[in-house]
DNA sequence: TATCTACTGTAAACTAGCTGACAAATATTT
DNA sequence: AAATATTTGTCAGCTAGTTTACAGTAGATA
């Protein structure tokens, strides 16, 4: 890929605006590029060097695995979003992969020693990247206290809320979200069974608060959520 | 209180242990100190500018209040601890006061603003400050996939293994805990009822894992937690 | 077009943990 | 020392949500 156009990739995040060609060129010369498909599964975690990543075009789940094998969804990454090791440092404990959502993705990464020496040349963009962890933190915080003193039918609530604000096409009060989510999918979002998950949809549908299918959900009125 | 007193306060934290006696100044200038007894409620999110404080000495908790009145513990901090607005972004929204659980405490803060420029000004604090946050995020994330996948009784051998580890005076495998949690408080970092936490305490102690009182916790064999 | 796989729908049985209620034991205040 | 407040112990009844189990549906694949 051309330098120019890598230069563009990244300049292109909001963190990132602040950087000049040269620094960015600092990353840029390690920078990876790759694309995949649909279903995909990409490994980041630990084997490889320590990378953050960028996801350019599409969306993917984060997935962990634990010591008994179960899957649980750490996070949704969607066009734009950084991750991999946003805390900046390597920890080889936690068995994470990404599975690609959308039709085809676009990512690409570079080595967090690199991005760490960038940090060190430029305070300020340091003094952004701390908000932005912070920003994370106070969103995990967040799905904490939910999952402490809501319960299922709000989280779930609060969920189709938020997507809708984030990506939902507005019609008036009517919003159309593309969806690339499972009710499997969102039932482990918002932390409950699949089944749960499936019960409330269906209740909410019935009720005339949403249509559901696997391609959009739509919200008949968003106010009334 | 002494400037060179303030100095050393600052420079014993291992965050600013690079500083030199000119930039902790620049903190210094401003920076606020406090002492509070035990039971004693401080106030310190929203109403005044944006601070960032350290605990020299003693025990608090942090106890968040929403907007139906219920209060949850959101954090227990300890000599040598930072907290306030450590995201560096101060935020209205929420509702918090600490409470002091020790005998006594001290407590010496600095404003948000003056932090932030020591920052710009420092680079590699700033990275050492980053990555500070980086693993409060951590420790919340593994907070959240505990209450996501674990039940009350590990959560709890969790809670006590960590607090040993942290604070636990090691007399061979026995383990001695200054207790300065109610059964309640325990309840709530664990996130379960106050019922439920005193149930498993006593099973605990009945199968002789442990000794529970209201001013000590002795873990009899911390290898078998 | 038929087959297969992944996703969605539904329901009964079960259970971890909550709620409320009250008694007993410790602390704290007067 | 007595009165009051806080913390701990215990128990029965309840409920939100899980688990298990199976059937129907849409999309992908051969």
């Amino acid at each position: 890929m051309h330098e120019e156009l890598k230069y563009w990739y990244l300049r292109d995040h909001k963190l990132f605006r602040t950087l000049s060609f040269g620094q960015i060129r600092q990353l840029c010369i390690i920078t990876g590029f790759k694309k995949a498909q649909k279903g995909e599964i990409i490994y980041f975690s630990s084997s490889d060097v320590p990378r953050i990543f960028l996801l350019k075009k599409g969306n993917i789940k984060i997935v962990a695995v634990d010591e008994e094998g179960n899957e649980t969804i750490k996070d949704i990454i969607q066009k734009g979003d950084l991750f991999g090791e946003l805390t900046l440092e390597a920890d080889d404990q936690t068995n994470e992969y990404a599975k690609v959502l959308s039709d085809d993705v676009a990512i690409c990464s570079f080595l967090l020693s690199d991005f760490e020496n960038l940090l060190l040349q430029n305070p300020s963009l340091a003094l952004s990247y701390t908000k932005f962890v912070g920003l994370k933190m106070k969103r995990i915080k967040n799905s904490y206290s939910n999952l402490i003193s809501k319960d299922a039918k709000t989280r779930l609530f609060q969920f189709l809320k938020d997507w809708a604000e984030k990506e939902g096409v507005k019609e008036g009060r009517k919003v159309v979200i593309e969806n690339y989510l499972t009710q499997n999918d969102i039932a482990q979002i918002i932390c409950t069974s699949r089944q749960t998950a499936t019960q409330l949809l269906n209740e909410m549908e019935n009720n005339g608060t949403l249509t559901y299918n696997r391609k959009e959900i739509i919200i008949l009125d968003i106010t009334k959520l």
